[in-house]
DNA sequence: CATTATTGTACGTACCACGTACAATCTCAG
DNA sequence: CTGAGATTGTACGTGGTACGTACAATAATG
């Protein structure tokens, strides 16, 4: 197969991010495909563990995400048994969700594979590398 | 709505790095709209156009992708006329991509296209910062 | 009290990424 | 030079993500 250079395209930032996100995306994969979490179903159990009560508007908020994407993956989490969703007492149009005590355990197994993650990814940094990683990132999406 | 942290999420630098590429994302299809491409579609036809003859296991080493995932992309831009197949001399397992004028036109048009929105993206930045940033990216995708 | 905004629901569309199985072709060891 | 294995393209399928739109119930506001 011939080694295609990919030139101009390199200098395309974009398409960096893109590639850095693809990467870290299928190791993410690969790691929790015992768990069968997706690293978005495991930031809404996050979440939602972090905040029993929340509403769909939160974590739309929260992760940047379209509402009708939100509640995608909440009711695939809710069919797995993982989260419920109740009336809220304050506002009746919204429903407040947490946790099942099996959502908490398996949302405690995947905070660890997080941890094994995360060290895979960033032992490609040192300290202040990283502090500026994070801060570069941020400006992106702020 | 009540205000959520995402508290210890911020420290996910998985995340970051996602959130960082779904905001340049949605920038990118604002942006292309009216060109009706996306970002995988346009690194396509640009290898392309830079590289006639290419194949599907080239477009696919050179982009990181999938050969089933190549060939979504390329059999929806050949249907749109913007690129055409032919055997490949050489390999008569092979077929050579390669733009038509019309891909060429629409490639022209979509460079222009990137090169405002990587000012939009690119503004956040000083000379001195995106060369460190292109450089972090780089080590988590090499 | 009437209008407007918010919230959740229920559809649909599109893109992307990957897996598997198969046939044609090439390569290389023997 | 022949047969085994690798490579290439094809043709299916699955699942996750992301967004749009239209609608009903409820809350907030003038």
């Amino acid at each position: 197969m011939a080694r295609i250079a990919r030139g101009p395209l390199d200098t395309i930032l974009g398409l960096r991010l893109r590639r850095a996100n693809g990467a870290v995306q299928r190791h993410f994969g690969e790691h929790f495909a015992d768990l069968g979490l997706t690293q978005k179903q495991v930031s809404v159990l996050w979440l939602t563990g972090d905040h029993p009560g929340l509403a769909q508007t939160d974590l739309a908020a929260a992760l940047d995400m379209d509402r009708a994407t939100t509640m995608a993956l909440v009711h695939a989490l809710e069919k797995r048994g993982l989260m419920t969703r109740a009336p809220a007492l304050s506002d009746r149009r919204k429903i407040a969700f947490s946790l099942t005590s099996q959502g908490s355990i398996l949302l405690d197994k995947a905070k660890a594979a997080v941890d094994e993650h995360e060290d895979w990814l960033k032992r490609r940094f040192d300290a202040a590398e990283l502090a500026t990683l994070e801060e570069l990132l941020a400006r992106i999406y702020r």
